[in-house]
RNA sequence: GGGAUCUUAGCUCAGCUGGGAGAGCAUCUGCCUUACAAGCAGAGGGUCAUAGGUUCGAGCCCUAUAGGUCCCACCA
C-alpha cells in the first residue's frame, strides 16, 4: 500500500500478490514443534468431479477464519489440504467423457481407463487447488493430499486387513442396493428415498386345492416372477385356516407356501404380502425366518433374466406392463389404486435401485459403532450446534452392516487374492506365494474396488503419516475441529469417527462445527440441472475475496442454511472499502509513519474511550471466537470499525490532526491512538478478512513482517476507562441530539450555531471541555459553552435533554415556539413512562426480592436519572411558559 | 411413521447463560462537510406465527396448534 492510494478498493490489486507472499514465506506450513501448542484440522476433500462452489467456498472459508485466528493466538497451525477419488462419481463423469469421444470404457480395458481418469485427476485437483487460493486460505499445500495417494491407499490396505483379520470385516451374499445404471453396488446411505407416483396392484392368488383365492397387494408386479410365499399375519383371523396351506402363482403357476410372520401389517393393504426373498429387504429377512428358496429374476442391468420364463430379456417396467396386462386378461388382477410410496434412488444418478442378492463384502458395524456413540456421552465429541447430537445418534443406533465393495474401476481395489485352482481368498497386502488351501500359485485379486468414504472416513490420520508412527501423527493427532456440512455427517463424519476409535483409539477430532448449504436467492439448492449456481470465482472476480468471505460468514448461525444474493456481497464490497478509505486516511496523515506513543497525560477523554472500546472488543470478539460464534463475532468488529472507529473518532480526530501546526504534540498522540487502535481491528478482523487487513497493516505497521503473523489482541487491563467512556456517551448522546433537533427543524450544516451545555458534574465539565474543540463540526457548533447555570441563554433557545445536562441552541428565527413546547412534552411524555415503568417494576417487592441485586441496581438508576431529564425538561417548559 | 428446524421491520436474517427488540438491503428527508456518494446526517417501520404454562420478569424455557423446510424410516 503506498502513500498514493486509489479512493476505492481495488481486490485484484492485491489478492495475488500477498498470497504468492504468503506462500513464499511459508506462513501456512507448520512443523512439529514441542514448545508450542498444536492446532490441527484437516480441509473436508472436494471431489475431483469438478470445479467448487459456493458451499466449497463456505466450508473452506470458516476453516481459514478459525486456522487464522488460532494461528495468531499462538498456536501452531496447521491445515491439510487436499482431494477426494469420489470413486463412483468420478467414474461416471470419465465414463461420460468417453463416450462423448465416441469411446466406450470396456474398449479401453481397465488400465487404459484408469490412466486416462489419473489424467482427470491431474486437471481437477489443479483447478480446485487454484480456486482455492483465490479464496485466501491459509492451509499448508505442502502437505496436500489425494485419497489415492500412496499414503492414503497404504492406510486403506492396512485398515481392511486389519478389520478383516478382526472379524469386522466378511464376504457376504446378502441383500444389497444395486444401481442398473452404474452397474455397482452401494451402501444404504448412498441411496435417496423419493416419493413416487405409482400404482398399487391387488392380485389374487389361488389357493392350492380348493377354489379360493387369497389377495395381496402390490407396487411392483414383476417381482411376482421371484415370489416364494406369501405372508400373513399370525393373529390375522381372515387367514388363520389357510397358514400352511399353498397358494399358487398366477402366470408362474408355482406353488408357494403360505406363512405367518410379524412382519406383515394387518391393517395395510389386504392383510397378505407376497413375498420375494431375492429383491426385497423385509422379504429377505422374512425368507430367512422361514427357509424361503430365493429365486433371483433379474439381471444385472435390470432386465428379467433366465428365471422369468417369457419375461426373460425384458426392462423391469417393460415386464411391469406386460404381467399386469396378463393378469388382467386371466382375471387375476382385482383392481389398481394409485399409490404414492418411495422409491430408492441412487444419490449420483438418480436411477431406480434394486434390491438383489449378491457377493459383496461387508464391515460389521454394532461393535464399531459403540465407541462412536460413548464420544458424544463423554464428551470426547461435541457438535456445534449441538442439535445435530441426534441425528449423529439416532443413525449409529440403527446403523446396519456397511457394503464396501463397488463395481467399479476407480478405487482402491479390494486386496484379496483368488487361489486360480480351487478359488479360495487370502487377504493381505500381496498376493501369496502358494495356496494356502491347495499350493497352487496363480492368483487373481479381486476386481472390486471400496467405497469412496472407506478411504476418507481414515483421512484425520493417514494424512499424517499413519499407519506409520509418525512425528507428525503424535503431535498434531488427534485433531481439534472439523468443519463441515450436514449433509455429510452420515456419510463422513460418523465414519472418521469409529475409525478414529478403531485404529488410534481415540476420536479424531473433539469439535465438529456444522454448516449449513448455501442456497441461491429464491432460497432454492444451487445446483446444476437448475442452473442457478454462483460461481465463487465470479463473485471474487466482481467484488473481491474478502467480501465474498464476509458474505459466506455474516449473519449465519452454525448449522443454519443461508441465501446467497448479490446485495449482501455488495454490502460487504462496501465495508471493506470503508476500511480501505478509514486507513487511507490515516496512512495518509501519518507522513514519517514513525509514530511514538505519546505521554498519557496527552491522551483525552476521546483517546481513552476508542482505546476502551477497541479492548473491550478484543475480549468480547476472543469470546465468540471461542465458542464458534463467527457470525458474531465478525458483526461486532464491523460495528466497531464502522460505527465507533469511523464515525465517531476519525471524525474527532480530524481537529488535532488539522491543527498539527498549533499543537504538533497533540497531533502525533492523536496519530499514535489512530494508528494503534487501527492496528488492533485490523487484526480482529484479518481472520474475516485477510487479504485487506493484511495489505493495510504493511503500510501502517511496515516494520512488522505480517499481520497473518502477529499476535492476536488480548485484553489489558491499563486500556480500561470506564470514567472516559463515561464522558463520551455523553458527548455522543448530546451530537445526536443537536443533529435530531437541527433535522427536524431543517437547519442547513453550513449555519454553525453557539451550543450551550448546562451540566454541573465537574468530570462531565472538565472532560466534555478537553474535546471542545474536536466536538464542534460534529455538532455544527461555531462555539461551546460549557456552564454551570443557565445564565446568558435566550429563553427562545431550544434545548436538548440529556441525563447530567442540558444543552441549548440559540437558533432564533428558526425557532417555532409552539413546535418547541410540543417537542417539550413529548419527551416529558416518553419520560414520564419510563418512571413509571421503573417504578412499578421497584415497587414490586417479589422483583426488588428475587432478582439479582445488579439488576435491581440498574432500575434504581434509571429511575434516578429519568427522574433528573424530567425536572429538566419541567424547568425548561417553564422558562417558555413565561 | 419418527425426528430436527424455522415462523422477529417491506425483503434476507442475527439475537450468545431469560432482565427495556437489532443489522444489512429497501423506503422517506437533507447533504458532493478536503478518507470514503461503495459515502455522511436524520426519519419511518415489529402484539417477535397462535394459544396456554413456568417465572418477579419470556423473542429466548415448557406444552399444544397452524404453516414452511429438511432428515431418517422395511407397510408390501
Amino acid at each position: 500500500m503506498s502513500k498514493e492510494l486509489a479512493k476505492t478498493y481495488d481486490p485484484k490489486a492485491i489478492e495475488e500478490k500477498l498470497y504468492d507472499k504468503w506462500c513464499e514465506n511459508k506462513y501456512f506450513h507448520a512443523e512439529v514443534d514441542r514448545s508450542r501448542k498444536p492446532f490441527t484440522t484437516v480441509m473436508p476433500p472436494p471431489n475431483i468431479t469438478g470445479k467448487l462452489h459456493m458451499g466449497h467456498a463456505l466450508d473452506n472459508t470458516l476453516q481459514d477464519i478459525l486456522i487464522r485466528y488460532k494461528r495468531m493466538e499462538g498456536y501452531n497451525a496447521l491445515w491439510i489440504p487436499g482431494t477426494d477419488h469420489a470413486a463412483i462419481s468420478t467414474e461416471v463423469k470419465v465414463t461420460n467423457q468417453l463416450k462423448e469421444e465416441g469411446i466406450d470404457k470396456k474398449e479401453l480395458g481397465r488400465e487404459g481407463f484408469l490412466k486416462r481418469t489419473w489424467q482427470w485427476k491431474e486437471e481437477y485437483a489443479g483447478t480446485i487447488e487454484n480456486q482455492l487460493k483465490k479464496l485466501g486460505i491459509s492451509c499448508d499445500w505442502d502437505r496436500e493430499r489425494f485419497t489415492m495417494d500412496e499414503g492414503c491407499s497404504r492406510a486403506v490396505e492396512e485398515v481392511f486387513i486389519n478389520l478383516y483379520n478382526k472379524g469386522y470385516i466378511y464376504k457376504g451374499s446378502r441383500i444389497i442396493n444395486w444401481c442398473p445404471k452404474c452397474n455397482t453396488s452401494l451402501s444404504d446411505a448412498e441411496v435417496e428415498h423419493e416419493d413416487q407416483e405409482g400404482s398399487f396392484w391387488h392380485i389374487r392368488y389361488p389357493i392350492a386345492g380348493s377354489d379360493r383365492f387369497l389377495e395381496i397387494a402390490t407396487t411392483r408386479p414383476e417381482t411376482m416372477l421371484g415370489d416364494t410365499a406369501i405372508a400373513v399375519h399370525p393373529d390375522d383371523e381372515r387367514y388363520k385356516d389357510i397358514v400352511g396351506k399353498n397358494a399358487i402363482l398366477p402366470l408362474v403357476g408355482r406353488e408357494i407356501p403360505i406363512v405367518a410372520d410379524h412382519y406383515v401389517d394387518k391393517e395395510f393393504g389386504t392383510g397378505a404380502v407376497k413375498i420375494t426373498p431375492a429383491h426385497d429387504p423385509n422379504d429377505f429377512e422374512v425368507g430367512k425366518r422361514h427357509d424361503l428358496p430365493e429365486i433371483n429374476v433379474m439381471n444385472d442391468d435390470a432386465t428379467i433374466n433366465e428365471n422369468g420364463g417369457k419375461y426373460a430379456g425384458m426392462d423391469r417396467y417393460e415386464a411391469r406392463a406386460a404381467i399386469v396386462k396378463e393378469l388382467d386378461e386371466q382375471g387375476y388382477l382385482v383392481k389398481t389404486e394409485p399409490h404414492t410410496h418411495a422409491v430408492g434412488t441412487h444419490d449420483r444418478c438418480s436411477t431406480t435401485v434394486e434390491p438383489l442378492i449378491k457377493q459383496q463384502w461387508f464391515v460389521k458395524m454394532d461393535e464399531l459403532a459403540k465407541p462412536a456413540i460413548n464420544a458424544l456421552k463423554t464428551g470426547e465429541l461435541k457438535f456445534v450446534p449441538d442439535r445435530f447430537d441426534k441425528i449423529y445418534l439416532h443413525w449409529l443406533e440403527n446403523i446396519r452392516d456397511w457394503c464396501i465393495s463397488r463395481q467399479i474401476w476407480w478405487g482402491h481395489r479390494i486386496p484379496a487374492y483368488y487361489c486360480d485352482e480351487c478359488g479360495e481368498f487370502v487377504v493381505d497386502r500381496h498376493a501369496p506365494e502358494k495356496c494356502p488351501h491347495c499350493g497352487c500359485t496363480h492368483f487373481t485379486q479381486d476386481e472390486d474396488t471400496l467405497d469412496t468414504w472407506f478411504s476418507s472416513a481414515l483421512w484425520p490420520f493417514s494424512t499424517l503419516g499413519w499407519p506409520d508412527k509418525t512425528e507428525d501423527l503424535d503431535y498434531f493427532y488427534p485433531t481439534d475441529v472439523l468443519v463441515t456440512g450436514y449433509d455429510i455427517i452420515f456419510f463422513w463424519v460418523i465414519r472418521m469417527v469409529f475409525s478414529g476409535y478403531e485404529h488410534t483409539g481415540k476420536s479424531p477430532f473433539h469439535t465438529v462445527l456444522i454448516h449449513g448449504l448455501v442456497r441461491d436467492p429464491l432460497g432454492r439448492k444451487m445446483s446444476k440441472s437448475l442452473g442457478n449456481g454462483i460461481d465463487p470465482l465470479d463473485i471474487i472476480g466482481k467484488y473481491g475475496a474478502d467480501a465474498l468471505r464476509l458474505t459466506l460468514v455474516t449473519g449465519n448461525a452454525p448449522g443454519n442454511d443461508m441465501r446467497f444474493y448479490n446485495e449482501r456481497v455488495e454490502a460487504s464490497r462496501n465495508f471493506a472499502n470503508k476500511v480501505w478509505n478509514a486507513s487511507r486516511f490515516i496512512l495518509m496523515n501519518m507522513k514519517e509513519n514513525v509514530v511514538e506513543q505519546p505521554d498519557d497525560a496527552l491522551l483525552t477523554p476521546a483517546d481513552r474511550w476508542i482505546l476502551s472500546a477497541v479492548n473491550t472488543l478484543a475480549r468480547d470478539v476472543t469470546e465468540n471466537m471461542d465458542k464458534y460464534e463467527l457470525g458474531i463475532a465478525v458483526q461486532k468488529v464491523y460495528d466497531f470499525i464502522w460505527d465507533e472507529f469511523c464515525d465517531w473518532y476519525v471524525e474527532l480526530a480530524k481537529y488535532r490532526i488539522y491543527h498539527a501546526d498549533e499543537d504538533p504534540k497533540a497531533a502525533d498522540c492523536v496519530l499514535w491512538v489512530l494508528k494503534t487502535v487501527l492496528g488492533q481491528a485490523l487484526k480482529l478482523l484479518h481472520p474475516f478478512m485477510p487479504f485487506i487487513t493484511e495489505e493495510i497493516y504493511s503500510a501502517l505497521v511496515p516494520e512488522e513482517e505480517s499481520l497473518m503473523m502477529s499476535e492476536w489482541p488480548k485484553y489489558k487491563e491499563n486500556w480500561n476507562f470506564p470514567a472516559d467512556e463515561n464522558v463520551m456517551e455523553h458527548v455522543k448522546a448530546i451530537t445526536k441530539g443537536i443533529r435530531n433537533i437541527r433535522s427536524e427543524m431543517d437547519v442547513p450544516n453550513s449555519r454553525k450555531t453557539k451550543v450551550y451545555i448546562v451540566c454541573g458534574q465537574n468530570e462531565l465539565v472538565s472532560g466534555i471541555g478537553t474535546v471542545r474543540e474536536s466536538v464542534k463540526p460534529l455538532m455544527m457548533a461555531g462555539e461551546i459553552l460549557i456552564q454551570g447555570d443557565k445564565e446568558g441563554i435566550a429563553d427562545t433557545a431550544v434545548s436538548v435533554v440529556v441525563p447530567d445536562a442540558s444543552v441549548y441552541l440559540p437558533l432564533e428565527d428558526l425557532v417555532d415556539l409552539e413546535q418547541e413546547k410540543e417537542r417539550l412534552a413529548k419527551e416529558e411524555t416518553r419520560l414520564n413512562k419510563e418512571i413509571r415503568r421503573a417504578e412499578s417494576m421497584l415497587s414490586n417487592d417479589k422483583f426488588v426480592s428475587k432478582a439479582p441485586a445488579d439488576k435491581v441496581q440498574a432500575e434504581r438508576d434509571k429511575l434516578e436519572k429519568y427522574t433528573r431529564m424530567l425536572e429538566q425538561v419541567k424547568e425548561r417548559m417553564a422558562g417558555l411558559g413565561k
